[in-house]
DNA sequence: ACTCTTGTTAGAAACATTCTCATATTGGAA
DNA sequence: TTCCAATATGAGAATGTTTCTAACAAGAGT
């Protein structure tokens, strides 16, 4: 019976969630594992990839399919939505209840469970330089 | 001066619109290229990457990070939202023109110039066998 | 101490996407 | 028509991200 596995805490996952905890810059696994490896050069990017995996699995992570180039990592799962700089890629969150019921005749048959709102735009830095 | 580059038609690339012109399954570049392969065996992938390329800078395509695993195109252009299966990740679209004002305190100095809804659910194909 | 489960690591592999560059085509101009 | 410069194509290499592999390590419980 598949029952749900055990969540060791090891170091590299305390770190990993430390650098997570109240982080809102949305970092991919990239940002994720060099920011960790200057305290942990041991740490491997398999490890980065099997945590952020075991975070998701439990709900307490969400995998943000934001950014053109890369998979962007959220430790908010409260609702929310994100503003997504076209530039430099920056990404902010946007804490505001929109009402989006999609009536039965569009929705085609859909069970819908879920919902994110993306907007795109010219971060103020982005928009002063360019 | 810049200027806009001219838009070449070739056999490759009539064989891509030809595809796309109608088309609402929200295809991957490989979806692209196997289905054209058929009738143009010599087709190259680098073809289908610089015409999508080319069609998204002249506005004539979106490109859509909806999918975890690859990029998909959307040739409709025309303002609506998408509504994704999380187990066949079949997209549909949503045309419905919601209310998604950001009041300016909660913009945090972002100049919003776009915005997409994503709603996530199971369609009615998984629904039922899922 | 032994065992079972789970986590770690380095490196390889898989995959989507972009790049390179020699060659071929296009569409307008002569 | 023929010619030409700009642009497009194709094969394959290169890049970047993510997943996989397999051997080893660490913990908790017996």
């Amino acid at each position: 019976m598949e029952g749900k596995t055990v969540f060791k805490m090891t170091p590299q996952r305390a770190a990993i969630l430390e650098y997570l905890d109240g982080n809102t810059s949305h970092p991919s696994a990239e940002d994720i594992y060099s920011a960790i490896q200057k305290k942990y050069p041991m740490m491997s990017f398999a490890t980065v990839y099997n945590t952020l995996e075991a975070l998701k699995a439990k709900g307490m992570l969400w995998e943000l399919n934001i950014d053109d180039q890369r998979k962007r990592y959220d430790p908010n799962t409260k609702l929310h939505h994100h503003l997504i700089c076209e530039k430099c890629r920056a990404v902010v969150d946007i804490f505001k209840d929109f009402d989006l019921t999609v009536p039965a005749d569009i929705a085609q048959g859909f069970m819908i469970t879920g919902k994110h709102v993306e907007f795109y735009g010219l971060c103020p830095d982005c928009a002063k330089n360019g």
